[in-house]
DNA sequence: AAGCTATCCATCTGC
DNA sequence: TGGATAGCTT
């Protein structure tokens, strides 16, 4: 008996197939995972291929580090030596060894959204753009696509550039990338399309990775853009011993570049392809499956196929219809109440809850809080954009990479030691004169020279960070940080600054530093060990999903895009409305692709569910502000009405009554208003302990972050008193506004203001002429003398009558 | 310099 | 709705 004898004679026959190029069109639930894996023992075991030469790409690091696991309980040893990665991972990998041979540094950042966006918006400044005409947004979006299809700014202009807007983003995009690789940056786009670059334009590094990589996997094939396409292409040139894996039902990430063509096409460039179907699903009972064929066979662009399981029946789709939003979240709250009442072998995370928008999610936070049922949410706003966490990370990125000039102004001020805009832009000019990064402009006497007395402050600043650079030299990332902490009084700063979540800011801090420990850890017996670039490389990598923490008791919140390759027992997909899901932009869409993604999408989401899935519809819904009235999802009508235990008409609601719906027809309708939250104190179950506190979802909602995984929760059965189910961490969930309030350092403040300024007499009197840095010249009409400070009036020749205070206006007698 | 307010505005999905 | 920002006030 060996361990492929569990396989099914395609899935065998997949897995046999090891030279030249596979095709293995997998649908949901099919066990493509447990193909990959043994292919890869099989070429191990029975090929006697060397670990070595084999490479597995996955879309995630989750699954990458799935697979790992998996791969390592099926072959004896050498599993380490296999690469198992993401696209971005391996080509940050190949870069950091290769990139001087493009004219980068190999310390190079990575850039994020927010740093991307900064830098766009930057440049449409300069550029003289009116970001109201033209969205920095949408520039990117631009740029993003040109580069996943791997047109350089060049072409771009040469190819594009027709009118007036793509003239603009021809010029942006060009900009862009010179700024990013000044500062020795790359964004996410870059790390597949400089892979490329660097292979086409070094034979020598091509040849090495070509044959070092043999046997070459690729899973969730469908979603490979035209970088990674020809990454793959370029790779398996050689060899073409090349495996993809995908299904073009779950293909999903059109917006992001993913081209479906590649997977329908493959047979094409590889005429020889050896294909293979795998029909048979080992997920799902046959009313879900029938349910996700139903919806999918609306599509028009597909290879065709029907899957079946041997799972028997199973219960009918469950549909149910609400006429407001907070409603269907309190059914589905209540309902996994329910379900583990009724069913004492579940537990909660055998639950998902899948939406369309993230926006969706707080809803539905509010009332899982209410039922006390414990919750992660996947996505939304993530660790690593928290405001203290993005600043410990400017700080290392300034250790490791000092011509990074966005994140060197970051935390030229924070905490606040007095370098203010005005002395940042003298220098950043200085930088620019003489061509250099603002840091070095920093270091430079001459540039110190030109901004008087805030050249000590600049010191102070560029002596701390050589000094953290030194020491970088020999201590570990995590006592780095922890030196970075202690040297910049980050904590004692955060304490002043009287915020009311500096304990949870300073908590989330040290589970950085864990972090970083525990990739120091895992880096220990690798290749290159733990370094410095590797840390923030990995940080700059992770996805959503990728930080869900296994083993924690708790139902999942997440996008429909995240649960891909996912599974539950229990199912719930929210929001079931024409207009929000397929969205009301892919309708409208002239081309139906845009709703066929859509219908792929929630095929993606009905195929996560193993045996019990609810769809729900609110007739009503607020979105940004307003209420909207929809019908019932479009995906919902394609499911044959006896798969259903309800039919899908949408409860009689009284439309042209606008907002005044009628909640005394509704038995659980208090929870509308704030009035009912209040009243809810009688509610359903184990919520004692609550009714005050619990309404505050700032201090419970999103925490699961990291320690949130070991608080216990997953050994309480249901009905069991929760009292503490407030957990110690610290990850402020995503609803605060808190969130970009600026690190007021009051007693610092008071300090620098108290003594300047308010006494100091103008020189000049009621009738001068006087010059304002902005308004120009105007003669004083008017001068009181005030308590703190003299109140001056005067007409600008220009700019008509202002009133200002003398010693903020700073005006110059002429 | 920096907080505060008034106003605008855009909305999906994510490595 | 709430986040981002420009402009005004202190």
């Amino acid at each position: 008996m060996s361990i492929y004898d569990s396989l099914n004679k395609e899935q065998k026959s997949a897995v046999m197939q090891t030279e030249g190029p596979v095709l293995i069109l997998a649908g949901a639930g099919s066990g493509k995972t447990r193909v990959i894996t043994h292919r890869i023992a099989w070429l191990i075991d029975e090929c006697g291929v060397n670990p070595w030469n084999i490479l597995a790409i996955t879309f995630t690091n989750k699954a990458a580090g799935e697979m790992r696991e998996r791969v390592d309980k099926l072959v004896g040893f050498g599993s380490e030596s296999i690469w198992v990665s993401t696209f971005h991972s391996m080509c940050a990998r190949i870069l950091r060894r290769y990139i001087d041979r493009i004219g980068y540094d190999t310390s190079f950042a990575i850039y994020d959204t927010d740093d991307q966006k900064t830098v766009i918006k930057d440049i449409l400044k300069k550029l003289g753009v009116d970001p109201k005409e033209m969205a920095p947004r949408a520039v990117l979006s631009a740029i993003s696509s040109a580069k996943n299809e791997l047109v350089t700014p060049l072409r771009y202009r040469e190819d594009t550039a027709r009118d007036y807007r793509e003239r603009v983003i021809a010029e942006a995009y060009d900009e862009y990338q010179r700024t990013l690789r000044s500062n020795n940056a790359l964004d996410f786009d870059d790390l597949l399309m400089l892979t490329v670059e660097l292979f086409n334009a070094d034979e020598e590094v091509l040849h090495y990775y070509q044959d070092r990589f043999k046997y070459i996997m690729v899973d969730e094939y469908q979603d490979t853009n035209t970088a990674q396409f020809e990454l793959i292409r370029l790779l398996a040139g050689k060899y073409r011993n090349l495996c993809v894996v995908g299904d073009d039902d779950q293909s999903i990430y059109k917006f992001r570049g993913a081209n479906i063509r590649n997977i329908l096409d493959f047979e094409k460039l590889y005429p020889d392809a050896f294909v293979v179907r795998l029909e048979q699903n080992y997920r799902s009972t046959q009313n879900v499956l029938s349910a996700a064929n139903a919806v999918i066979k609306n599509n028009t662009k597909r290879k065709s196929k029907t899957l079946r399981t041997d799972l028997g029946e199973g219960s009918l789709i469950h549909f149910r219809a609400f006429q407001t939003a907070p409603e269907e979240a309190a059914f589905i709250a209540q309902d996994i109440e329910r379900c583990m009442r009724k069913d004492r072998k579940l537990s909660y995370k055998d639950f998902a809850v899948l939406y369309r928008t993230n926006a969706q999610s707080r809803l539905l936070e509010e009332k899982l809080i209410m039922e006390s049922v414990p919750y992660n949410v996947v996505g939304g706003t993530n660790f690593y954009e928290r405001r203290e966490i993005r600043d410990m990370l400017a700080y290392l990125k300034t250790v490791c990479n000092a011509v990074d000039d966005l994140a060197v102004r970051r935390i030229i001020n924070v905490p606040r030691r007095g370098i203010g805009a005005t002395t940042i832009g003298r220098m950043t000019d200085f930088a620019a004169q003489q061509s250099m990064n603002l840091f070095d402009a920093m270091c430079d006497e001459l540039c110190l020279a030109g901004i008087g007395r805030a050249s000590v402050k600049v010191k102070e600043f560029t002596d701390l960070i050589l000094e953290f650079r030194e020491f970088a030299k020999t201590a570990s990332v995590q006592n780095l940080i922890r030196h970075v902490v202690e040297k910049t009084n980050y904590e004692e700063e955060l304490r002043a600054s009287e915020e009311e979540d500096a304990e949870d800011r300073i908590a989330n801090i040290d589970e950085l530093i864990s972090k970083a420990a525990s990739y120091e850890e895992s880096r220990e017996l690798s290749e290159e060990g733990a370094t410095l670039s590797g840390f923030l490389e990995e940080v700059a990598l992770i996805a959503d999903i990728d930080d869900v923490e296994e083993g924690d008791d708790r139902v999942l919140l997440m996008t429909l895009h995240s649960a891909k390759g996912l599974e539950f027992p229990h199912v719930y997909m929210a929001g079931m409305e024409d207009g929000l899901f397929p969205s009301r932009m892919s309708i409208d869409d002239a081309d139906d692709d845009a709703v066929e993604e859509e219908r792929r999408l929630a095929y993606v989401g009905i195929t996560r569910a193993k045996e019990e899935l609810t769809l729900t519809y609110a007739m009503s819904r607020m979105m940004r502000g307003d209420v909207h009235y929809s019908g019932i999802s479009r995906f919902v009508l394609e499911i044959p009405q006896e798969l259903l235990d309800e039919k899908p008409v949408a409860l009689s609601g009284r439309r042209d009554d606008s907002m005044r719906l009628d909640f005394d027809d509704l038995p659980d309708s208090d929870d509308f208003s704030d009035r009912g939250y209040r009243s809810r104190g009688r509610g359903g179950h184990g919520s004692q302990g609550y009714g005050s506190q619990g309404y505050d979802s700032k201090s419970y909602g999103g925490e699961g972050y990291g320690s949130a995984g070991y608080h216990g929760l997953s050994s309480y059965g249901a009905g069991a008193p929760r009292t503490d189910r407030r957990p110690k961490a610290v990850y402020v969930p995503p609803h605060t506004k808190e969130e970009r309030k600026p690190f007021i350092a009051k007693q610092a403040t008071s300090l620098q203001k108290g003594m300047p300024a308010a006494g100091t007499k103008p020189d000049y009197v009621e009738g001068d002429r006087v010059r304002h840095i902005k308004y120009g010249e105007g003669t004083v009409l008017k001068i009181e003398e005030n308590p703190r400070d003299y109140k001056v009036t005067v007409m600008f020749d220009e700019a008509g009558q202002k009133i200002m205070y003398a010693a903020f206006a700073r005006l110059e007698k002429v």
